[in-house]
DNA sequence: TGGTCAATTTACAGCGCTGTAATTGCATAG
DNA sequence: CTATGCAATTACAGCGCTGTAAATTGACCA
């Protein structure tokens, strides 16, 4: 049981090492004879590879890692779930990295301390605007997930937050919404993500000839449905009257949701409400969410592909992709008519 | 930019190799004067430790994997989430690797195909029964989280299954309720965490004088909200009357307030609805979920405690451990007066 | 019987770091 | 002024695998 090297196995075969090696990686130039001796010495001594050894010997690990704020919001389990998928089926495994949305561990994150840990990183950066990230960056490959435009030397995949946050409000206008609020972002250090999403949404007001509310727009002390929920109870107990809602993700929208129906408010009819994200819980609230599906799927093999690209060894400069998202209808804000 | 290694800082400051390692370590008898001077040099050229190597010389990797069967799933997201959050606390990073609960992916968890790849393994099996998992079982560190009792010769950390749903469906008893039905185990191939609650669910039944009706045990097609919703819309639609739901989990639950809300039954007072595993959400549907409440942070100390014994060498008998859960009551089943 | 060429197989030098054992330096005691 | 002991530092042999280049084998043909 104790640990069997290439070495042991190639003696008891009575061959090199790297006939072994060779046996063990499929190498096509291995006579059938020798490849079933070194498979029965294999069998017998139970012989597994080393990936450490591996690792040293080819410089590559075999590893990607995510790195995001927090594995327990839907949108990004949902997320690292297919990316895990993917990574799986190119033959990377994944590792997990929380930032918890603080400045340090998002550092920590861009100029990793060890070399030769991962391949590649995966990276939704929170709080570190992409000016900073391009300063710190090591030599790792890295594509960041999320981010608006900026000074690119890196990859980035996002959706077009502005247009689809142009649509979710359109669409409440169109319902004949005229108090249209915004729930959810962060109250005072805003990310990239709010303020593009918020940016459309007064974009899409004053396209219809409506003026922002300040008092209708709703800060969040956290990304939770708790602290959504928290402030549109406090909005309305407030005496803030809106009759349509914006929300910066699905929590915030099951959050809104729920201090609506506390208050006696009825969705749609009173108030409709779109969401972001379309988590898979987004179907099965009462009333369901009409909200913004971005690709996710499309996401990940975006961000795979251009990471695989320079794991190979391109050094170009960093390129800026742009998935496709839907606007997925639903009852808590219906089709129009 | 390019690899530097511990020889070359070596040589910049005139020193050795174990040197630049011995503070590299922070080992403690090094004279200041050669600290410093060491590590203006790693300073200058930039050195980060090569893991790789680092593990082939150690042995150790300083990786453990978590193993279950989606992380899109809220609970094992929120495991996914507290695991990483104790792991990295105890200086190690988290591999995660998915199963989609298909058995052959459950046992490539347990015997691995290659060595030193993490020190450890947490796996939650939703297939595999333990005595499979006992046999496939390779020189791994390994703790097995919800699984039943079993021949052990591995390590366990679960919660009391059958107690936990003898008082879910106690309290569903206690509220007057005589048609309690069962939702969303698995129709074929029972996960053991199923059976366990299905079994709490009929002894708490029996003991209150109650029979089992059979067509009241609803199974969903997969662990999903949509499934148990399709399910229990099937199951209203054909006629059935129930007055009461313990539900296998709470997505489970969510899928079934779905389908009840859509048929015009109201939660509770035409139908009381219990969950299981307070994800976050399930203070937030509405009505809010009652449901049991694993103590995931005590699963997730106990797992990691004895993982790390496992890793220290320890080779006893495989242990057992119960953590606890607590019942919360919310407004879908709410308190007895 | 060689000669030629391609298909197999091998020897060996690292990959970069750590553990062990040995060595050096230096202060204190005798 | 030497003996003693301890702290600081070093030399070096691996950890187990792979890539390279060279060696061997064997088939086939002249």
């Amino acid at each position: 049981m104790a640990n069997v090297r290439l070495q042991d196995v190639a003696e008891l075969a009575g061959v090199s090492m790297k006939t072994v090696s060779n046996v063990v990686h499929d190498y096509p130039h291995v006579s059938p004879g020798m490849r079933s001796r070194v498979e029965a010495a294999i069998a017998e001594l139970g012989y597994r590879p080393n990936a450490s050894a591996r690792r040293l010997a080819t410089g590559r690990t075999g590893m990607l890692s995510l790195a995001f704020s927090d594995v327990s919001l839907p949108y990004f389990a949902e997320l690292a779930r297919i990316i895990a998928h993917l990574a799986t089926a190119r033959g990377y495994r994944l590792l997990l990295e929380q930032t918890d949305g603080t400045i340090e561990s998002e550092r920590a994150i861009v100029s990793t301390r060890e070399a030769g840990l991962v391949d590649g990183v995966i990276f939704q950066p929170s709080r570190m605007p992409s000016l900073e990230i391009a300063k710190h960056r090591e030599d790792v490959p890295l594509v960041l997930l999320g981010e608006g435009p900026a000074p690119l030397s890196v990859d980035h995949v996002m959706i077009d937050n502005e247009a689809a946050a142009i649509e979710a409000t359109a669409h409440l206008v169109a319902l004949g919404r005229r108090r249209i609020g915004f729930v959810g972002h962060e109250e005072f250090d805003q990310s990239v993500t709010s303020l593009q999403r918020l940016t459309g949404y007064q974009l899409a007001l004053d396209a219809a000839g409506l003026t922002v509310d300040m008092s209708l727009v709703i800060p969040s002390a956290a990304i939770s449905a708790k602290e959504a929920a928290d402030a549109v109870r406090r909005a309305l107990a407030d005496g803030r009257v809106f009759d349509g809602l914006v929300c910066r993700d699905d929590l915030a929208a099951i959050g809104a949701l729920r201090a609506l129906q506390e208050h006696g408010l009825r969705v749609p009819e009173d108030v409709a409400v779109v969401g972001w994200d379309d988590i898979s819980m987004a179907a099965f609230t009462h009333p369901s969410l009409t909200t913004i599906a971005p690709d996710t799927g499309q996401i990940a093999t975006m961000a795979l592909d251009m990471l695989e690209e320079r794991i190979g060894g391109y050094t170009g400069l960093g390129r800026h992709r742009i998935a496709d998202y839907s606007f997925v209808v639903r009852e808590s804000a219906p089709r129009v008519d």
